[in-house]
DNA sequence: CTATCATATATGGAAAATCATATATGATGA
DNA sequence: TCATCATATATGATTTTCCATATATGATAG
C-alpha cells in the first residue's frame, strides 16, 4: 500500500465519512450510505469506486444490494490509522449516525 | 485538526517525502530538502507553504536559512499516524537518505 | 556606515494536470 | 417492468508545476 495513495483516499469529506461509517457499522449497502450522508447516488458511487480501486473497501453483491466493507486485508498500519482516527474524531461519526440509526433503507 | 485536511497534506509524493525526512531528521532547512529530494526550489517551497498552512510543519529562520520541523503541537492521533506510517514504510525513507547522508548543503 | 552583491527562500502569474460533481445512460437482479 | 448500482461524458474547480521576480540576510567594498 502506497502511503500517499492511501491518504488521498481519506483526503475528501465524502470518502472520509464513508470510511468512518463503515468502520462503525462493519457493513453497509449503497442505499444506506445515501441516506446517512444525504448525497446523490452517483456521487457516492463514484467515491466508492475510488475507494475500491485504492483497495480500502471491498464490495459484495447480495441479490439486489451491494454491500461494502473495509478491506480486511489492509496492511496493519492502515488499519491502525483508521482506528486511531475514528477514536479521536467521534464527533464526525456521531453527526452521521443520528438521522436514521433506527431504520434501514432496505431489508 | 480536520482529518480530511490532515490526510490531504500527506496525499502527495513530495509532501509525504518531506514529512518522512523531517520525522527522521527532526529539523532540516530548505536547501537540505532540495538536495535530498532533488527537486526545484520553488516546487519544494510551495509544498512547504501548504504544510505550514495545514499546521503540520513549523518554520524558524536562523540567519540566512529557514528550518522546518514537524509541528510539536499536532494532536496525538496525528503524531501517532505519522509514527506508525514511518515505522511501516522505512523503505521510502531509506531511498531518500542514501544520496547525501554524509554532507550538509549549509553550515 | 552605506552601497552593492550573492545566497536562501517565498510568491505572483500562467499553463497543465487532476479532481469533484451533475446528467445521462447502462447493467443487473427481482 | 422497477429498483439498485455502476459508468461515461462534460464541465467547473482545485492542484501542481514552472518561470520569473521579490524579499531577507549576510558579506564585502568603499
Amino acid at each position: 500500500m502506497n502511503p500517499p495513495l492511501f491518504f488521498k483516499c481519506l483526503a475528501d469529506d465524502t470518502r472520509f465519512q464513508i470510511i468512518m461509517l463503515l468502520q462503525h457499522h462493519k457493513e453497509l449497502c449503497v442505499c444506506d450510505l445515501i441516506e446517512h450522508l444525504n448525497l446523490s447516488q452517483p456521487k457516492i458511487s463514484r467515491h466508492l469506486a475510488l475507494l475500491r480501486k485504492g483497495e480500502l473497501l471491498i464490495d459484495q453483491r447480495k441479490g439486489k444490494w451491494v454491500y461494502y466493507r473495509i478491506n480486511p486485508d489492509l496492511p496493519l498500519w492502515c488499519k491502525n490509522t483508521l482506528e486511531e482516527c475514528l477514536d479521536s474524531n467521534k464527533t464526525v461519526l456521531s453527526s452521521l449516525l443520528t438521522p436514521l440509526s433506527t431504520q434501514a433503507c432496505c431489508e
